[in-house]
DNA sequence: ATGAAAGCGCTAACAA
DNA sequence: TTGTTAGCGCTTTCAT
């Protein structure tokens, strides 16, 4: 005997159920459910019918199982703190999870801390919301042979797709602009340099300096951790320095923000005491006192992107080529710069 | 003939190479796998020894097929405008997220807009973040007899289980903590007066003040729909009003934030002229330049207890009682208030 | 304490 | 164009 109706659960109906009030057979009905083109037109509507009288719901364990395919995608997220991270880590999931039930994928998330290992069973595909301390997870997916993406973070070492954003450029596009301001004195306000969209922002303000021939001690470049706490400590000291910066490059809108503020409180004027340029293009700038300047990330553009080719991935068997993007950034003008 | 082995597919270890490595039959793997006591030990041994070398991990399709049972659970989220969610809504998924990987729960994640029709199938329960304007959906889900629980949001008058806030309590303290310091003219800005919370913020505000015998205008209650913009704008109404208030609610900590930053640039010193108090305890409360006094809301104790209640509802067969959960809040006295 | 065998609900090869 | 049938990998009777 079998697991008969337990007279309490709900009795599922099946795909033979189907098949038997439309009068066919199981597979004329998985075809139709499939989409497949050679079913005649009268047993389609007949079967269409039977599906809809019968509220029938295919059981995708039973699917994912003859066909062996998932299509189930994890998306794993380092638990890394910071409140800043909250507007970027919300939009990327919103992006993803709105193009999965496009694409019919069902999303799983995994928050992880950095050392467990990832449970992989049934996944049919996993993206790395960033590589933050967690590299050993994605290399291990990688050995299981499981198809990967990595957003936000240019992987050059190994063998996988990674769609990121172009930090050092946007940087540099955000020097530039100050530079062509006729700024001389920048200054750089740093993210967390453990993330890799961090190092490169540094290293675009770097770049674009020398680019410019403007020679700038290590003084003008401020260290945190994206907090609002230490970008007020960084804005404080920076604007109490000894040569203080006439504009100021920070690393993300949230600190941006704080910058300003403080600037504030110290009695300077907004553009025209320090010239701010922020990072993200998080919404809030617009709310500011002063319209934040910033350079615009194509978050939403990203995660998308990465769903559409791990999508790509999972369909394809393997042998397609990897695929690894740059995103450009753009420069939104709004208020909080001005000419020197 | 079956699809036997796809060369370049990756070819599963099955429970049945187990058992033949370990010698036994399929079955006595089963009850390994599922540590039923009744395998000598001699024999869970070289299972336990085949499993480790072929590295196998059950299929869960397959085990979910054969059981009926499914260990995933959805969190709908209904698409909800505005940046301010993305404080909580973040913290909530991080505190689910986090009980399900302990609990060795699926987490499938549904970012829904509020028109579509859920799909639940192979789920075996669901937590709502919220109800806004999707409440059919849960209805929906009810009527498939899935176990459902929803949060931060007190749903009276449907038999499901919920754990949210007391709004309406966290309000009263706050007015009550104004009242006490001297203040009679106690300000409310509220928030999107369509989502539960906001509205008993709202009805905490009024019905604490009707017990303190104060009687105040509709003119001291200020609609917003939580966003910063519409934040600023009713600070500057309430600042300029003909009799201001000397101290204000703010119904979140990132509206508060904001009114505090329209009062000092109004020339308003915090709390000299202007008393401040929020809710959430959102942490950047604290590296506001006058630290927020604020009612704290237990968001991640909500997020693991919907997480209990769900498994609990998903293990015990249907039978079990509902529960209803309001959760405390807690006053957090920090800078922004002072007495009159 | 163990194993044989019958499903779970579906897909896909093959034959018709 | 349709149906028959053999699995997918596991759990669970039932018999031993």
């Amino acid at each position: 005997m079998t697991r008969t109706k337990k007279p309490s659960s709900k009795k599922a109906v099946s795909i033979e159920d189907v098949a038997r009030l439309a009068g066919v057979s199981i597979t004329t009905v998985s075809r139709v459910i499939n989409k497949f083109a050679t079913v005649k037109n009268k047993h389609r509507v007949k079967v269409l019918d039977a599906i809809k009288e019968l509220k029938f719901q295919p059981s995708v364990f039973a699917q994912r199982l003859a066909t062996g395919k998932s299509n189930v995608i994890a998306l794993v997220i380092p638990r890394y703190e910071g409140v800043f991270y909250s507007f970027y880590a919300l939009e990327l999931i919103r992006g993803i999870g709105t193009l999965c039930s496009v694409l019919k994928l069902d999303l799983l998330l995994h928050l992880t801390d950095t050392r467990t290992r990832l449970n992989l069973k049934g996944v049919g595909g996993v993206i790395f919301a960033d590589i933050i301390g967690n590299r050993h997870q994605l290399e291990d997916a990688l050995a299981q042979n499981v198809p990967c993406v990595v957003i936000n973070n240019y992987v050059e070492d190994l063998d996988v797709s990674c769609i990121a954003i172009d930090n050092s450029g946007g940087a540099q596009t955000a020097v530039n602009y100050l530079v062509g301001l006729g700024h001389k004195k920048i200054a750089h306000i740093a993210g967390d340099l453990a993330t890799q969209a961090a190092a490169k922002r540094l290293e675009g303000y770097k770049h674009a300096l020398k680019k410019n021939n403007i020679p700038l001690g290590e003084e003008y470049v401020f260290k945190t951790d994206y907090s609002r706490g230490q970008a007020r400590i960084a804005a404080e000291n920076m604007i109490k320095a000894f040569e203080p910066a006439t504009a100021v490059f920070v690393a993300s809108d949230s600190m941006a923000l704080e910058v300003m503020t403080v600037a504030r409180e110290l009695g300077k004027e907004i553009p025209k005491d320090l010239s701010i340029i922020g990072f993200d293009d998080n919404p809030s700038g617009l709310d500011a006192p002063v319209a934040l300047t910033t350079v615009r990330q194509p978050l939403i553009k990203m995660a998308e992107e990465s769903v559409k080719e791990l999508n790509r991935l999972m369909i394809k068997d393997k042998d397609t080529k990897i695929k690894k993007a740059l995103l450009p950034t753009e420069l939104v003008i709004r208020e909080s710069c001005r000419p020197l």
